[in-house]
DNA sequence: TGTAAGTTTGATCAATTGATACTAGAACTT
DNA sequence: AAGTTCTAGTATCAATTGATCAAACTTACA
C-alpha cells in the first residue's frame, strides 16, 4: 500500500527494474526540460510504465527527482574515487589534476548531472536548497581547501579564490551541458581525445606550470 | 486586429509600454523557469497585464520568447561594444581582455542572458536552432578568429581551440547564471570589486603571462 | 463631435498536468 | 492450495496551460 522503502522486502524482482527505467528516463527529462517543464506521464511513457507507477514507486515527482538526483551524485562519487585511488596523497597537484580529469571525464559521459545543476541553479527555491544543504556544500568544502593546499604551495594559478568553484565547474562542464548547442556550432561530438585535451586545458587554467 | 508589426503608427503610447513591460517580466521568467516552466499567466500579472495581450502584442509564447532573446543579445552587444571602443584596434591582447572583461561584467548585471542559453542548449529543439543559426553562429566565429590571431602572436594560453569557447564562457558566467546557488554556498552577493577580480582570473586562464 | 483604428478585458476552448482511488492480478510465504 | 502482500493498470479529479473570440473601452484624427 504505501510507498514501498529503501529496503523492499518480498516482491522485489520487476518492481526493482520498473524503479530503475524510471530513475533513468527521469534523468533524462529532468536534464533535457527542466523540474518544471518535465512531464510524468512522459516520463513514465519513456520508461515503458504507467504514470501512477511514479506515485507508487516513489511518492511524487519531487522524490522522484530526488532519487534521480542521488543516483547520479553517487556515480560521480565513485567516478571520482576510482580516479583518486591510484593517485599519491601527499601530491596535492596530482590529486588535482586527477580530480579535474575526473569532473571533465564524467561531465561528458554523464552530462544530465550538469544540466539539471544549471537549471536548477539559475532560481531559489527547495529543490536548489536541497541540493545544497545534502550534497553542494560538502563539495565545494573540499574544492576550497585542495585550493587552499595548492595555494599555500604555490602552485594555484592566478585566480581569485571566490571565483575558483563555479569558473572550474563552468569551464570543465558547459561544454557538455550544452552539448547539443555545441554541435550546431560544428564542435564535436565529444572524442575521446577531445575529453582528455579538454581536461589537459582545464589543469593548464588552474594550474601554474611545473618549472617556473 | 492583427498583431501590430515593428512600426506601429498611431495609439501606441501606452501600448509600447506594455510590451516593454512584458518582455522584461517574460525575461525573468524564462530565466528562472526555462521556456516550457514558464507560464504566459505569470509572465502577465508580474507585468500587470491579461494573458491574452501577449497573444496580442506578440502572437505567441514562442514569439515572446524571440523578442525577450532578441533584446538581451541587443543589451550584450551594446555593453561589447562601448567595452571595446576606446581600445587599440591593433591590440589583440587589449581587445580580448576588454571583450572577457565586458562578457564577465553583463554575466553579473544580466544573468538572465546565459541562463536561458544553459536552460535551452541542454536540448535540441527549435528555439536552439533558432538561437545558433540567428546569433551564436556569429559570436562563436568571432570568439575563434580572435583565438586564432592570438594564438598566432603566441599570447593563447595552452587551451585547446575546440574547448576555448564553451570554457570562456562557462568560466565567466556559471557564477552569475548559477547565483542563487553561490548565494547559499556563501559566495558573494557579487560586488563591483568580485567582478573585476573574476573578469582578471578569466583573462589569466586563456592569455599568456605577458613578460615569459 | 463622430468615426475608425488600436487596445484591453473577460470568457471560453481543448489539452495536459500531478495526484488519488480503486480494481485486477502477480508473487511470495505459510 | 490458501492467504497475504506487492505491483500493474484504469479511471478520474481539480488545476493549469496556450490560444482564440467577441465585446468593451481608449485614443487619435477628420
Amino acid at each position: 500500500m504505501a510507498t514501498p522503502s529503501a529496503g523492499r522486502s518480498r516482491v522485489n524482482r520487476g518492481s526493482e527494474q520498473v524503479r530503475e527505467r524510471l530513475i533513468e528516463s527521469a534523468i533524462a527529462e529532468f536534464a533535457a526540460h527542466g523540474f518544471e517543464g518535465s512531464s510524468g506521464r512522459r516520463i513514465a511513457a519513456e520508461a515503458g510504465a504507467h504514470q501512477s507507477q511514479i506515485n507508487y514507486h516513489f511518492s511524487s515527482k519531487n522524490d522522484l527527482w530526488k532519487a534521480s538526483l542521488e543516483r547520479l551524485l553517487a556515480e560521480l562519487d565513485s567516478a571520482l574515487a576510482s580516479n583518486l585511488a591510484a593517485v599519491d596523497e601527499s601530491d596535492a597537484r596530482a590529486r588535482f589534476s586527477a580530480s579535474v580529469q575526473g569532473l571533465v571525464q564524467f561531465a561528458a559521459r554523464r552530462p544530465e548531472l550538469n544540466r539539471i545543476m544549471m537549471h536548477e541553479g539559475a532560481a531559489p527555491g527547495d529543490r536548489l536548497r536541497w541540493l545544497v544543504d545534502n550534497h553542494m556544500r560538502g563539495r565545494h568544502a573540499d574544492l576550497m581547501s585542495a585550493w587552499d593546499a595548492l595555494t599555500a604551495s604555490d602552485d594555484a594559478a592566478a585566480v581569485d579564490r571566490d571565483v575558483v568553484y563555479h569558473s572550474l565547474v563552468g569551464a570543465a562542464s558547459l561544454l557538455y551541458a550544452n552539448a547539443p548547442e555545441a554541435v550546431l556550432l560544428g564542435i564535436g561530438p565529444a572524442g575521446r581525445d577531445l575529453v582528455d585535451r579538454h581536461a589537459a586545458s582545464v589543469v593548464a587554467m588552474f594550474l601554474k606550470p611545473l618549472n617556473h
